[in-house]
DNA sequence: CTGTTAGCGCATTCAG
DNA sequence: CTGAATGCGCTAACAG
């Protein structure tokens, strides 16, 4: 079509303009020609790897040969020799299995996907370090992933499961709850769920590890109680675990007759922290000790009482949850509760690996993860 | 075999032991039922997914059809009334593609691994942010993995490439060089590297985007020196981005004819910058401002200061590299370098995809990238 | 002990 | 416009 529109430009045309119709024209074809020859190039240098179809000629045996004694079954039924012509030619070849191949055959792919809602928020990548560790160790890879709490991605990532892409899931789940979760367990997608609260083993066989956040903050409370403190604010953000922790908070101050002071913000980050802080303050409320919801959260309060020149923790104190690395760094270093997320993500990884290998059937078990309050400058 | 075990013991023995022994053989008998029952049930639940059959018989047409219509290939010559009931099926039915038998065919997995040293250091969740942005708005999910900096492990992730896992990296790479990278580029697996120093375009088509750490290093001496200071120390660890930035320390030194003060420590973590610190001065040395090879390192420098009584920045200032958010957090607010990790990520799988879209061939290219010196409280 | 056979689910010619 | 046929690379019976 170009050719001939070119070819009938040419002749209405004179010749000065003709060179440089058939320029243009000779620029054309060539730019097509090296791009396809470049994509040829691609092509042909594209995953070429060998195949156990090559591996078994090279070795004058048949393919499904290869295949046994890569996989070792049946390791005693084939005699040395053949194994190790077979060995050499893998050897020679290079030989790596096609994943997909195997996957597609053998309905498994040996991976694991691990759902968290923000990578960038400090707490998860220990949580991620340990359900890499054991899964790796189980000969599971690990595809990590953030979702923003977004229930439509927590949804996508579980639908990676029934395409067959991964094995299973081990997930915080901000958007999604039993109801939307069961289709991928009937679907035989085994889910591991780390939760912030109480919860106990269903029918459904979702196993749960959950910390008891809301005791967490009791004892948390309790703590700056036993400390000396009778006007104890809370700050939190909405969502999450945040609400379950207010609650906790207030248990500990009823059992004491003591007055709840609750301050939220939309965001449970450090502007969120300061935001809410500022607020309090202005309210003309003067508590003498700060429960921030999280960390960052903490640490965000800490930044808006020095900037009122209020020293920490003398006028006062603050504590926050989730022992993020910050939370050592800071000045004064800020009490938190740890949940031991390492330990955590290496326990949910090792329940879903049980799950997997058939180990662990039946129905939903739920376990108790520990936390500890750490005390340091700060309170 | 074990039933005959008991069969010829029953012959042997009185009727009541007889009756533990058949208690036995039966308790074995049951557990190994329930065992196979479970396992039929695990199996028989075990990704059931409808496949292109079952939409193509539900449809009234062929396989081949449904493929057709579900990829929109050709997708004016399919009739309409064929397409609506393909769709109805495919609703009804739930079918979803299967990943593994599509890339099988395809050769493409649509999956892109990011490969950083250690997900725990606070420097690479914003850098796999950004990777993760650009990626999945073309269509690629993002595998990311730690390698600890080993070659073994960072080998490991490129082999999954050959074996069809993925279908380009992304990486920073410490203990692979562009010798170990090029077998995989000669597969056809694009990689682009991330790195800390100047590279030039090779004719190995690996892209490169660098930050170049020791210009960084360079002003971030000259600014300190700018303020006054002229007796200036460096701390770093070895290996990884390190050295570069003790080069550039060195060269800002030099011009000014000011010595230089480099102390080592195996580890770049806090507790390497705080060892290093310490014995920094223990040696009597006593610098008015103090470089950390990174912000980790700076921190613990800034903690082993306090530790010693000296104020920070009045009798030393202290600064580091890479901006991580503990950086902004600590008090004093650490002076550093970012290397805007987000965009960093971003570009280079920018880079990836155009390179596995085809939209770039060719020699590698290297890009430059930008850093800033981020003024804060400590200097 | 080894080879033959039969798909896994899908994309893609090639005929009708 | 649609269906039949083929094969990606591999595993797993099943025969010899």
């Amino acid at each position: 079509m170009n050719r001939i529109q070119a070819t009938a430009r040419f002749q209405k045309i004179d010749n000065f303009a003709n060179l440089g119709n058939l320029y243009v024209l000779l620029i054309r074809i060539s730019s097509i020609i090296i791009l396809i020859s470049a994509i040829i190039i691609v092509r042909t240098k594209m995953k070429s790897n060998a195949t156990q179809k090559d591996v078994a000629k090279m070795a004058g045996v048949s393919q499904a040969t290869v295949s046994l004694v890569l996989n070792g079954a049946g390791s005693n039924s084939i005699s040395d020799t053949t194994v190790a012509k077979i060995n050499e030619a893998v050897r020679v070849l290079g030989y790596l299995p096609n994943y997909m191949a195997r996957a597609l055959r053998t309905n498994q792919t040996m991976t694991l996907a691990c759902v968290v809602p923000d990578i960038m928020n400090p707490y998860y990548p220990a949580l991620i370090r340990g359900v890499q560790a054991v899964a790796e160790a189980a000969g599971y890879d690990v595809i990590t992933v953030s979702t923003d709490g977004q229930k439509e991605r927590e949804l996508h990532y579980l639908k990676m499961a029934l395409q067959g892409r991964i094995d299973g899931v081990i997930g915080v789940f901000f958007g999604l709850g039993i109801i939307d979760l069961e289709p991928f367990i009937e679907a035989g997608i085994p889910i591991v769920r780390l939760e912030a609260s109480v919860k106990r083993g269903g029918p459904i066989s979702i196993d749960d590890f959950f910390v008891d956040n809301s005791q967490a903050a009791e004892d948390l409370t309790s703590f700056l109680i036993s400390k000396g403190h009778s006007r104890i604010a809370m700050i939190a953000g909405r969502g999450g675990p945040q609400s379950v922790r207010v609650d906790g908070y207030r248990k500990a101050l009823q059992s004491k007759r003591l007055k709840a002071l609750i301050q939220l913000d939309d965001a449970f980050t450090e502007e969120g922290g300061a935001r809410a802080a500022v607020k309090l303050l202005d309210k003309g409320e003067k508590p003498t000790a700060i429960i921030a919801a999280n960390d960052l959260m903490a640490i965000g309060v800490m930044h808006a009482l020095m900037g009122r020149g209020l020293s920490i923790p003398d006028e006062i104190a603050v504590a926050g949850f989730d022992d993020i690395p910050a939370a050592r760094l800071v000045s004064p270093s800020l009490t938190t509760v740890t949940q031991f997320q390492n330990s955590l993500g290496a326990q949910a990884a090792h329940a879903l690996v049980e799950r997997l290998n058939g180990t662990a059937i039946g129905p939903g078990r739920a376990t108790q993860q520990p936390y500890r309050i750490i005390e340091r400058l700060s309170t």
